[in-house]
DNA sequence: TAGTATCCTACTAAATCGATAGGATAATTA
DNA sequence: TAATTATCCTATCGATTTAGTAGGATACTA
């Protein structure tokens, strides 16, 4: 299940990249369009901040403000950003590769052969698909 | 995230495919093989069983064993059993659709379009994927 | 009828999820 | 400079899920 933090986190983006201008936007404009709440909102752009995705600016007339134009920002850095690895098992992870402890040999472990198709195609997916895409 | 519950259900049920014999193979020796706790592993056959993927007799000489030959077993089935849903979000779920209740409209939500790609690609790897494909 | 192995229900510790609360900080405006 | 605005940050919390464990009931075999 995709997590409501990475669901918002892409309604967020998108709603940004749909502006026509890029000045800085409230939490809660976003908020009331997206039906998202405030504070949870508010987190989520933060880490989105946090990771060189969004800007920010305090005070009056300040708000969040995509940083790159639309068409540079892939999938597989929101989704990273905000879902963690985009494979299933840590073991056909690309970033974050850990050695499953039950599993003597990877060659020959099922789950290994099928994750690796399925991390593939959606690593592609994601690679193919950038917030530009998404916002239409 | 795959849940280490469908993982070794991939598991148990390659190593079932991977016997020469279709007769029942203990809890305990599958348990050994694939280091899996016992009681955990047991309580994942008798959802594979309830679910028609796997028969079981009981008593000495007893066990579970596949109803089906490998190669009529798609990992659609298994995944849906075992993980549930195949899409990440349920309004893009064929088996379990349903409405978000925070999106006004499913045409317009970028993590919609996103996800029915995802799904498609997934739906497409675990089709042309069967028990016989992973015991090879 | 003793032994074996599945069947079934209930429980639990730990982690994660989806928030919420409340104050600190920084920028703008009056 | 003082008030206002809006992000920044830490901490907490209830609910749910995960990954098991315990222990007895049931059914089959020898």
């Amino acid at each position: 299940m995709l997590s409501k933090k990475t669901k918002y986190g892409i309604k967020a983006l998108t709603f940004l990249a749909r502006q026509n201008s890029r000045k800085p936007v409230q939490i809660a404009t976003i908020s009331k369009s997206e039906n998202i709440s405030v504070k949870f909102l508010e987190s989520i752009l933060l880490t989105l901040k946090k990771n060189g995705i969004l800007g920010s600016k305090k005070g009056s007339g300040g708000g969040y403000y995509l940083l790159k134009d639309p068409k540079d920002v892939p999938m597989t850095l929101v989704m990273r950003v905000l879902e963690g690895p985009i494979a299933m098992v840590p073991c056909v992870s690309l970033n974050y590769y850990e050695k499953c402890d039950d599993c003597p040999d990877e060659g020959t472990c099922a789950v290994h052969r099928l994750m690796i198709q399925i991390r593939d195609n959606s690593l592609k997916v994601f690679r193919n698909t950038t917030l530009a895409d998404l916002a239409n």
